[in-house]
Order: structure tokens, then sequence, then C-alpha cells
DNA sequence: TCTCAGCTTTACGTTAACGTAAACTTGTTT
DNA sequence: AAACAAGTTTACGTTAACGTAAAGCTGAGA
């Protein structure tokens, strides 16, 4: 048996609410099992809660978090079809993170350059 | 005179709807002339515009964008207290930056093992 | 003069991602 | 037994960022 954690352990550990937790099982991205009507949450559903934080962060919906993580468990079973798909979505989410990359650095420039405005303005 | 430009040449140049740029002046993060009741924007504007989508792109909330525009512009006037209130918020964003940068760098890893997966079940 | 594209304001509608409150069960401690 | 903490469901409320009519003004061209 590995681990498992109850809603509130992953609640403090990742810093959300239990409502977001039992909102994010709602839109289907975590699957605990239970224990009477107790949720349990296995290890991978405490790594899909991290990746789930991870995309938000970056600006991803609800909707295309579950998207990925659906393509990739259909991956194992998956058509040439479905694959060609996932590689398809993949291919998409890379040329995304790479403009995101680009956005960052341009605005960590300006950023700096604020800085620099605001110390010569202090003398 | 510098160049100015219409609403719909600020639209399609950035691939927005003229509902969006209206909406960001609502917010006061565009502030454009009018030519009779006719919206004329400057090039600040349009570079306004451009960072206004930037920060978008990176999960800036409209809000936050015109914090920084405000603080920005009362850097120039600024009480020392206000440069260094400006000095904090710039840290504030280049630590949520770095932290957007590793989280990237993670779904890039991600999302590369995801693709060799698939290529693999392809055979 | 008419029309028509492009601009305008006003205002109600929509979606995502939860917040919040109410009312209930269940296990544990006093 | 009584109270308390931690979990649950149900359901209405909220905010941000627009979408989407509806209805009207305005200058250039046929």
């Amino acid at each position: 048996m590995s681990k498992t954690y109850s809603i509130s352990e992953l609640a403090s550990e990742f810093d959300v609410t239990t409502r977001s937790i039992r909102f994010y099982e709602d839109q289907e991205l975590l699957h605990p099992t239970r224990r009477g009507q107790t949720r349990i949450y296995s290890s991978k559903d405490r790594v899909r809660l991290k990746l789930t934080l991870r995309g938000k962060r970056l600006g991803f919906s609800l909707a295309e978090i579950r998207e990925l993580f659906e393509l990739w468990d259909e991956t194992r079973s998956g058509s040439e079809k479905q694959l060609h798909l996932m590689l398809s979505k993949i291919s998409e989410r890379k040329a995304a993170l790479e403009q995101q990359m680009k956005d960052i650095t341009m605005v960590q420039l300006e950023l700096e350059s604020a800085e620099i405005r605001c110390r010569q303005a202090l003398e």
C-alpha cells in the first residue's frame, strides 16, 4: 500500500482550500477514492494536484489541464490517431510556453530598467 | 506630431476586439484622446496595449497591470516613499516571474517526456 | 440625398474558478 | 453523554474579462 492523504493534508501542503480541491475533483482533475464518505487521495492524486497548480500558475485553464491529463492517460492504450492528437497538443503547449518565456524575458528587462530608474531617482 | 492610431488599427494589429480595447480604457489602462467622439490612440497607448497583452499572457490581472502603470508614471515625480513602494512591487513581480520560469521549465520537461512516450508508442 | 462603413454609448449576459453559508454525519476526546 | 474537530453535500453568491445586442452619430462616396 502506498501513501495516502486526507483532503486537509493536501490543502495545507499546497496552500489551497479544501473547496478548491473538491472543485478540481468536480472538474475531474482528481479521482480520490472513499473510505465511508471521506475522500482518500493517492500519491497519483497528489502529483496531479501539484501539476494542476503549476498549470494554473502558467495560465492554463482547468479544462486544458484536464484535457492533457486525459490524453496522457489514453496514451497507454491510445490509437495512432490519439497519439498524433496528443503530439499536436503537446507541440501547441510547447509553443505557448516558448512565447511565455519570451514574454517573461521582456518583462524582466522592463522591470530591470524600471528598477534602475527608481534607484537613480533616489540618487 | 507623432503617429496616431484608430481603434480598429490597434485591434487588428494586436488581434484583439475593439470591445477589449474600450474595456481596457474603462479600466484606465489606456487614455486615448478624442477627435469628436472618435478615439485617437497615441504611440504611448500602443505601447501600453502591447504591455497589457504581454502582462495578460503572463497571468497578470488588469488591475495589477494598471497598478504597475500608475506606479511607473508616479516614478517621475515620486516621493521617496513612492519610489520604495515601486521597488518593492518590482521585486515582487521579479520573484513571480522567476517562479514562472521554473514552472515553465518543469512543464517543458514533462512535455518532452510525454512526447517521447508518444513516439515510442508509435514505434 | 442616400447609404454605408466605422465609430460610439448603454446595458444586460456569460464563463471560470472558486467563496461562503447551512445543515448534516462521523470519529474522537473529555 | 456531550462536545468538538474534520469531513460531507447542496446551493446560491461573487469577480474578472470580456461577448453580444441594440440603437444612434458621422464623414466619404455613388
